[in-house]
DNA sequence: CCTAGAAGGTTGTATAAGCACCCACACCTC
DNA sequence: GAGGTGTGGGTGCTTATACAACCTTCTAGG
């Protein structure tokens, strides 16, 4: 047992480390499978969808930046390498001469297209397909208490952000 | 339902894309905390935690590289790091000349019990704190089962590991 | 207006991590 | 016991990211 001399791990700890190795191996699996499939990085796919799902398929660079959870200048150099790939594009802000607005394009949205079937299959296949719909549920509880009392910032589509009024 | 229009993400999606950012919120709330209280990196943490327990408070270098998610050549670095701070030492491997113990210093243990309260502090105020024991407990059985049922590699010290009769 | 300061983005630089490759030793077969 | 194969670990190099300093533009106060 994990008890014999002074515990050091605390029970509630070891939930921590489960969930910390759990979040990074899924993580890696979908990298691989992202990286061979689409040359996309994980990041570089969040991009995609967050462009994808914002109106008018472009998003302010600062805002976009914390969406992906980013650093500004962490988010130039992502855009740039996209840019490079023709995935995204860089356009003027009217109202704002020192804003800039990353924009999806048409190949961006192709290759989002492309990619998320193989995401998809990756977090299922990893993650979502092992859950049964109560479990899933759970977590989805208390993941959502969790954005609520940590000083967390909620993705932009969760129960709580703005377009999903929870029970609907 | 959360739709209104066409359904970008289903709903079980939005539970990974929580999951995704509370973790990596989490882990860069408790990386600031460590380096400013301790100048001491998660991952350098984790060795030295690894190591303190493990028999002997030394573990064989590829061993302790899947213990905590690195690369070898990864480790070799943390390694380097940790030893040009005090905290870990290299050991030869007597069984087997190629190979070679990291070993917990003195020094080693002295920091790992100063930031272990920070450390504890970060997780439970983030996270652990929030949950009720239900949900903790839900927690661990969600994770437990993702251990079992997907290719992850559980810690060493969860439920399904090595050395921890599961019920006991 | 003109100035002071804040905000949006980019650039310089540092660091950690990974992959591919390398060397030394171990094991196995003959 | 000599050669081939595999394993433990380290090195060279590339990459992604962060932080700090910077430039430009916007906004407020006088």
């Amino acid at each position: 047992m994990t008890s014999m001399t002074a515990e050091i791990t605390p029970q509630p700890l070891i939930v921590w480390r489960m969930l910390q190795r759990a979040q990074v191996q899924i993580t890696r699996s979908l990298e691989v499978e992202l990286l061979s499939a689409h040359d996309l990085a994980p990041a570089a796919y969040d991009v995609l969808l967050q462009l994808s799902e914002a109106t008018g398929r472009r998003l302010r660079m600062n805002d976009l930046a914390e969406r992906v959870l980013l650093s500004r200048s962490g988010l130039t150099r992502l855009i740039d390498r996209l840019q490079r790939d023709g995935l995204v594009e860089r356009e003027a802000c009217t109202s704002d001469a020192r804003g800039l607005f990353a924009v999806l394009t048409e190949a961006g949205e192709r290759r989002l297209g492309e990619a998320t079937p193989t995401y998809l299959r990756a977090v299922r296949g990893q993650f979502l397909d092992h859950l049964e719909e109560e479990e899933l549920r759970q977590c989805a509880a208390v993941l959502t208490k969790l954005f609520a009392r940590c000083s967390l910032e909620a993705p932009s589509d969760s129960p709580g952000a703005a377009g999903v009024p929870a029970g609907a």
